[in-house]
DNA sequence: TTTGTTACCGATACCGGTATCGATAACACA
DNA sequence: TGTGTTATCGATACCGGTATCGGTAACAAA
């Protein structure tokens, strides 16, 4: 019926009684007596009063906000990521507030500074490869700042994810051991996707420690794709016809090159490889190569962090939480 | 240097000044000379103050929030809505939070009332199925309600999609039209996915006024996944050899049947139909049949509404957006 | 009857900004 | 010299809650 508003004070006025008590009585505070409280209940209730966190967390100074700032939407990696973190954020009574940057540093360094006028509890953020003026925002915050997905660098403060450069290495050394002697790669937009490139320079680093070498690749500009990915190995299985295997920048380009092997009936002697583990490579007719990244629990661990931001915590220990991809499908 | 804090006070000590003048200068008000005006920026800078949005906007009575709320982020589809609002808020000043329902009524009340606390200038939610004491508090919050991906109801106030019961009937009408005749039907959770439920009720109504019925179906009852629908659709092949088109309950699911198709070399015979025209589905070795549902779009014009929230709204035009998927792949 | 204790409740001062109105100084003009 | 005007700034009152302290009533104990 009534339309909006209703604040305590109005609460307050219909039980006939102080506003401060009306706050107590929301929040089951000790110092109410039953009568009173139900009093306040039913008025709250014929209201339909809704608390104003905005006074709340001015008044209290804390805000039970965490901030999350990812690159990307357009990827299932880091929506599973966001669904790890409210998860893990789950009856923690603190809220997430996601912004993405499309893989722009000047974006990223404006949606932080935007977060942090929330003056959220903490800060989740990808990656460790922001500039010098947001490092500096960032700790200036004193909040708890979460640096996830990636390890190579130095972390401002918690750091949970994993190394890509090691990614590719290990994924290199799995092939090689398998075999494989001619190498592909396919990949799109590794300036802006630092942690492809990583992945792809720990690729290439043990490809020459054996004396081996990218005999022939394609890189797209835009955003990553299934279809990027298939049209970018059609290419590239047309200019070298010889190749025996090909390394992806991700899953997603990855699926794409399996189905161009598919359509140029080349499944039996290239192997594609990939990375993220995602539901859809396990899915694929074919085997693919992939490390699976654990996308979920590092969200998952970052929430718990968050969390924990209130609370004691022991500060040198724990500071990060490294993880090492599982690499399946080589043979 | 200095660890967090610095309010508007404390800048105007550093400048000289009072708050007000500060609060002035650094908005951008005219009654600021240039003097004051750079001497208040400079100590703002050199404090590294940051605005406080929670004080702006208690005080101001304007939050520029856009909730949003979503029932999940495990398929690509609603990361792409998001997307979209973010997309369709850039430029704006405007802030889009997202909640995460888990397609959980009990979960989703809950959800809005925790957003409404934040006292956004808008609210954005998926589907039109919110149960009555939802919808009473949506009314009561006195700010525009969008509704989003579903037509098939009575909307609160905005409403921003698609019939999902006629693109089921669309579907069933353009796969008759090219020859199909066994039917059968893959699916999961479409008692909570209240649309996918739509479109299999729509998509079943045609098969009965043409005389037809599903022969055989497959339903899960978790999330839907190419894995998932790979696995059930290796059943109901295997039960049901005859058929020669099966409808599912989107992309992912039929992703998953085209693999199974693939494997069982029944791709010749067997048509597979989607929904909502995924960037996997075009790229697929094999041709399956979807309608493209304007996820990005329904994103961005939900947060074009979401916009004129303050501005001069005509209130009774415009309620309604009704998009009609395009249906590709049947021929 | 006096004194203590406990349970319950209200008054007041913030939290960090913005809106509003008024004050002051400088300058132009009569 | 007196009077407007304009530019620039500050004082004060909020916004809607919470923290803190103090007050009152009821009851038990002395």
């Amino acid at each position: 019926m009534d339309t909006h508003k209703s604040t305590l004070e109005e609460v307050a006025a219909a039980a006939g009684v102080s506003k401060m008590t009306v706050s107590r009585a929301l929040r089951g505070a000790p110092d109410v007596s039953r009568a009173t409280r139900d009093r306040v209940l039913q008025a709250a209730e014929r209201l339909n009063y809704i608390g104003n966190r905005l006074a709340l967390s001015l008044s209290s100074q804390r805000t039970d906000l965490v901030a999350v700032v990812v690159p990307s939407m357009s990827n299932i990696v880091f929506p599973e990521v966001m669904a790890g973190i409210s998860n893990g954020l789950e009856g923690s009574g603190m809220q997430a507030v996601f912004g993405i940057t499309d893989y722009d540093v000047a974006k990223e360094h404006n949606i932080i500074r935007d977060m942090l006028s929330w003056r959220p509890s903490a800060i989740i953020v990808t990656g460790l490869d922001q500039p010098d003026e947001t490092v500096r925002m960032l700790r200036n915050a004193a909040i708890p700042v979460i640096q996830i997905m990636d390890l190579d660098g130095t972390p401002i403060d918690f750091n949970v994810g994993l190394s890509h450069e090691r990614a590719g290495e290990e994924m290199a050394r799995a092939l090689i051991a398998a075999g494989r002697k001619r190498f592909g790669y396919v990949g799109s937009a590794l300036d802006r996707d630092l942690r492809a490139g990583k992945r792809r320079a720990g690729f290439e680093r043990v490809l020459h420690e054996h004396r081996l070498a990218f005999v022939g690749q394609r890189l797209g500009d835009t955003l990553s794709s299934v279809g990027l990915g298939k049209y970018l190995t059609h290419q590239l299985l047309d200019a070298e016809p010889k190749l025996d295997c090909i390394y992806y920048s991700n899953d997603d380009m990855a699926a794409g090159g399996a189905f161009a092997t598919m359509e140029a009936s080349r499944t039996d002697d290239i192997l594609i490889a990939g990375f993220n583990g995602l539901e859809l490579a396990a899915a694929l007719p074919v085997r693919i190569a992939t490390s699976r990244s654990p996308r979920r629990m590092i969200g998952e661990v970052a929430a718990r962090l968050a969390r924990g931001s209130g609370t004691t915590d022991n500060p040198s220990s724990g500071k990060i939480t490294a993880f090492v991809p599982e690499i399946t499908g080589v043979a």
